[in-house]
Order: C-alpha cells, then sequence, then structure tokens
DNA sequence: TAGTAATATGTTACCGGTATCATAAAAGGT
DNA sequence: ACCTTTTATGATACCGGTAACATATTACTA
C-alpha cells in the first residue's frame, strides 16, 4: 500500500541533486541550463510523473494565463453561431497557452454575479469574455462597477463604455431587406427575435430604415416575432400564412427561424421561393443545406471569438482605451429568394 | 493615479488590528470568534471590497473544489440532451459549493489529453466528468492509466472498469421496438446513430433483439444511418421513402433524427401516424411540440448529471468502488405513433 | 595569463492564504 | 479566591512554485 506520494519540484530537485531553482528553469525552457543537467532532469521528470501544481505556479507569479467565457447555457441553442465562435477563442487562447473555462450563467444573473465575479477577483482568471448578454444585464453592470475586465460578444448595444465585439447587425438585415426590395418585393414579412436582445433590435431596425427608405409602409402584422427559435419562427410564419395579404418575401432575423418558416411554407403546399423568398441571418452550416439553400446574411463569427479573446489575453484593463470592433456582415444569395413574379 | 492596492487578507488584519488568522476565521465561519471583532471585520471586507484570493487557499488548503466536465463541443448540437444534464451537474455543484469548468476536446483528442489532464495534476480540478466520449477514446484510455478520477456520462458500453452513469439505451429500444411490433407493425425501419458511439450500438441492438424475439426478419435495407444529425435524418427517411417495400412504421435513434424523419415524411406528402408511425428517443424538450407530438423514449437526464457528479465530488477514487449506474428510460407514446392501418 | 563576459546554479524571500499549536482572556465551579 | 474549562487570538510553519539577486564556473579576449 505505499502511499504514492505527493511528487513536487523539490522531489525532483533532491533526486536530481539540484536545487529546485534549476528544475523550475529547466520547466520553464531558461536558457541557462547545462543540457546534461537539463536531460537528466527531463528524465526525472518522466520518471517520476511529475506535474508542476499549477496552483502553486499562479500563486506565485501572481497571473493565471486563463481567461472566462460567460455564456447562458439555456441559449446554447439559439446562439447556434456559438461553437463557431468558440473555436475563434480557442485558436487564440492556444496561440497565447492560456487555457478557457466556461461559465454558466442563468436568467437570474443575480445570483450569478458573485460567483463568476469571484473567479476573478480570486486570481483565478484574467478576465472574462462574455457571449451575448441581455441589454440590462446585471452581470455587465456589476463587472464594470468593479473594474473587472471583460469584453462582450455580439452585445454592442447597451453597454457602449465597455469593450465588445459585435457584428453589423443594422447594416446586414439593411442589405437583405433592400435586396428583396431590389428583387421587386412590396410585402415583406419579417419574424423577430427576442426583444431584450439587441442584436435582434438592430436587426429590425435595419429591416424597418430599408423599407422605410424605399417609400414602403411597414405593415405591423407582417412583423411577428420568433425569439430566434425554429419552433417559433415555424409558428410565426404559419401566422404570416393566414393573413389576408400574405407576403410574398419574408426576412428573419436568424437562419434558425428561417428554417421553421421554411417547413412552414412547404407544409402549406407553397414554394420557396416561387411562392414566397426567404431569407435568414447567420449563416449557420445547415442554412447552405437547406431545400433550396438558404440565402442569408453571414457573419465573421469566428473572427468574433479570436478578436475578443485576443483583446482581453492582450490588453490588461488599466493600460488601455475599450475595445469597439464591429465586423462587416455579408449577404449570401442562395436559392430560397426570387424576383417576385405574382402580385 | 492612485493604484489600487492589493487587498489582501493582511490588509484586514491590519486594518482590524489583528492577526490574519482572525480574518481567516471569520472568512470561515470559525466559532471562536468574538462577535464584535467579527462584525468589524466583516464591515472592514465590504469597505475595502477584499476577496480571498482562491488560489492561495486552494494551495494552502491542497484541494479545489472544482470539477471539470470534458465535451467534445463539435457534438454539442447532436447531444442535444446536453443541457439538461449540464444542469444536474450545476445542482450538485452548488449543493456542494464547487465549482465547475468546461474543456474542449476535438476530435483529434491526443493532442488534447495533456491539456485536460493538467488540469488535474496541477491540483487545479478534482476529478472530470466526460460527457458520451466515443468507444475508443484516448483520452478515457489515459484517464484510467494515470488513475485520474473522473465519471463517464452516457459510455458504459465501452469502459466495464470505470465510473459511468448511463441510461437503459438497449431496454429502451427495445420496447419502443415492442410498441410499434404490438400495434400491427412488421416493416419497421431504423436510423440508426453513429456506429463509434456505444448508445447508438446499444440503441440498434435492442431494436434488433426486438424484432428477433418476435420472429420479425430485420430488412437490412431498412436500417440507415443518420449520425444523430437532424438533416442526416431527413435524408435517411427519404431513402427509406424510395424503398420497394416501404415500412409503416420507423423507429430513430434520437429524436433529433426522428425530427429530420417527419419532416422528408410531410414532403412526401405523407401523414403521420396514418401513413408512417414514428418513434425517436431522448424525449428532447421539442419532441412534445413537433406536430403531431413525438412518440418517444425519455432519459432521466437530469439525474444523468446529478449523480454522476455528486459520485465524483463525494468519493475520492482510492478508498471507493467504480460507480456503475444505469437508470430507467420510459417510453412516452403521444401521437405520432399508431396501429397500422393499410397492409 | 589575468581580466572580463557569458553561462550555470544556488539562496533567500515571497505569493496569500490555512493548519497547528501555544497562549491569553473570560466564564464557570467549588 | 483559586483552579478548570471554554472561548478568543496570536505565532509560526507550510503549501509549491517563481523572482531577484548572489555566486560559481566556464569561455573568450587582449
Amino acid at each position: 500500500m505505499n502511499k504514492p506520494e505527493n511528487i513536487t519540484i523539490d522531489t525532483i530537485a533532491e533526486k536530481a541533486g539540484t536545487s529546485k531553482m534549476t528544475v523550475s528553469r529547466v520547466l520553464n525552457n531558461h536558457p541557462y541550463v547545462k543540457s546534461k543537467t537539463r536531460s537528466k532532469i527531463l528524465s526525472l521528470i518522466k520518471k517520476f510523473k511529475y506535474h508542476p501544481n499549477l496552483t502553486a505556479v499562479n500563486l506565485s507569479r501572481q497571473s493565471s494565463q486563463t481567461i472566462a467565457l460567460v455564456i447562458q447555457y439555456e441559449h446554447l441553442f439559439t446562439t447556434y453561431y456559438f461553437t463557431e465562435i468558440l473555436q475563434g477563442i480557442e485558436k487564440m487562447v492556444d496561440e497565447y497557452s492560456y487555457n478557457l473555462v466556461i461559465l454558466n450563467v442563468t436568467s437570474q444573473e443575480e445570483e450569478d454575479v458573485e460567483r463568476i465575479t469571484s473567479w476573478y477577483f480570486g486570481k483565478f482568471v484574467k478576465g472574462f469574455l462574455v457571449l451575448a448578454p441581455p441589454q440590462n444585464s446585471v452581470l455587465v453592470k456589476k463587472m464594470r462597477e468593479a473594474d473587472v475586465p471583460f469584453v462582450l460578444i455580439g452585445a454592442s448595444g447597451g453597454f457602449k463604455g465597455s469593450s465588445f465585439v459585435d457584428v453589423e447587425n443594422y447594416t446586414g438585415a439593411y442589405k437583405a431587406a433592400k435586396y428583396l426590395i431590389d428583387l421587386g418585393h412590396k410585402h415583406i414579412g419579417f419574424i423577430a427575435g427576442p426583444p431584450e436582445r439587441g442584436d435582434a433590435r438592430e436587426r429590425e431596425a435595419g429591416f424597418r430604415q430599408a423599407l422605410a427608405d424605399t417609400k414602403i409602409p411597414v405593415a405591423e402584422s407582417l412583423v411577428v416575432c420568433g425569439h430566434y427559435k425554429e419552433d417559433l419562427g415555424y409558428q410565426a410564419m404559419l401566422q404570416l400564412l393566414i393573413q389576408p395579404a400574405r407576403p410574398t418575401a419574408v426576412f428573419a432575423a436568424n437562419d434558425l427561424m428561417a428554417k421553421g418558416a421554411m417547413m412552414a411554407i412547404k407544409e402549406s403546399n407553397l414554394q420557396v421561393p416561387k411562392d414566397i423568398s426567404l431569407v435568414g441571418f447567420d449563416d449557420i452550416d445547415t442554412a447552405a443545406q437547406l431545400v433550396p439553400p438558404l440565402t442569408t446574411v453571414k457573419q465573421p463569427m469566428f473572427r468574433l471569438g479570436t478578436e475578443a479573446a485576443n483583446f482581453l489575453i492582450e490588453h490588461n484593463p488599466e493600460d488601455s482605451k475599450p475595445l469597439h470592433l464591429v465586423l462587416p456582415t455579408e449577404l449570401i444569395i442562395r436559392e430560397s429568394s426570387s424576383r417576385r413574379w405574382h402580385f
């Protein structure tokens, strides 16, 4: 029953007959170590399966090499683009040899504030990336008050004083709506996202402005809310279809709802785009795989992740101005949209 | 430019005119502190916004109060039930005042092994919950070799020696298939999950056994693979529909594929369940919201999370036997399935 | 070959808490 | 009033590393 002794840096130093400082130098690739000493130590490390105690390392270095991503798990499936952003984040985190942890925040943010910020105050993490917080986020408010370093992802709207990366929701939506108008559509439906989210509001604003700019009145009966969810997009579309003056084109504030809408259209024995043109937003993976492939507004999601992570890691909050980065969106024209044929 | 001094336990002790030990006692609710002293210290803590350095606490206590959940982000959307499991985990984690971090593992597991296990070796986490690893998981293999504490969630199949929680995939699938058979169906299609996953194989085995037990031959042309993905479920169903002898019932190995399948059926102008009965597996949120609501096999996902987390937190690996817990599944009969009418 | 620079290693203090043991003060018992 | 408990607080060492500085060794230069 030999107790698996705790192997520390001292163990290795002793076996190697050196001071622990030399071992530390080997661990950190310091140049001033004789190659013979180095290899001896390395083999001992292997032999004893030594792993440095990261807690001790962090305490000593007074830094953590870790950042946290705060997300609302419940939203995971409506923030469908999540994985791509995450991949962007991970890329940066890898490049800097950082670590990433993911922390959950519920819709009762108040209860989570303490738990989450203590990761920073307790010196566990250098700062936070906050994914798409609601406009009135208590968490963000508290973080700002307490000078916690953070970068918001996709929530430029309500937090002008803080660092954020976001995409041109307004312009993207404007372009999409304008595109439909240019195709001859005058009766355009809109399936909106959740009103508490800034991006959703911007997209709606862009849509409305495009119509306004071309003197097309917005029929309020053609604007319905789908909260970014597929099944609610389906429901919303059904609602649009029973309108006395059915729209000839529909713009959904995200692809997931567009997908639901497409299903509803098909089930009503109508065709996309012959009877109804359909445009989405996000360009999620499945957008191109739908039948017909979905015309949509593409966001540079991967880059959203890299930029946010890069800033958080590179800049310490005292010495730099907040990051305000808004990336362009691009209209991807596929086969779900076409010129208006019927009246 | 007053530098925001680092507030430590010593700062508070000094201001309070006590030793830092007394402050430490206050922080940890030790009874032997005069209430006057306690309240004085508490007010100073508040005044100076003192937060204990968790890194120091952990180093001193030689423990971390943190567990990690390892998931493959890429799978996030096929492991749809993820959020419910997560909520179960978080419940336990909260109860024990633990912390949870989520770590990503890619499909190139080899590259992640070191990064992930170092969270344990570096004393950052007490152990791991591994969500639905592939059957030949390198990560799990290495963890076992290195005596890293972990609990697998939903992967009992390939890892008999390790701790796991899982559900009765085999029995659940058997029940579903048997149910369809009892409804008079003899021509039953099966949409399978990814063959590298144990649960998918068990579900297929249960399906096959039910047919075997009732002397119904399995038509291999009616078994197609959909890899747990919605759009592949759609494709798979289309394939089943062009078979010379169309199935009168289809069992999909998860709800997501069942959903895709339902779409395919509707688009082919057939009706569920009149023309084809449809049964899924998982009972995800949307299952009940489909039109018609989906008959499916419900898994106790929340409990899967609580049990796994509870075991990992409560038991240290040396002193206890591995956990082998298999929770029952339940057939939820809704409206997507009915007696066979036509031949 | 001494003198200086570059390389290699060691010493000490410190990061910010907690555990353990010692000691002081207050409370209780006779 | 004296002794024993209980309560309250302090002193010291320690957790496992790293930073900064000191010292020893080797290599190069004139």
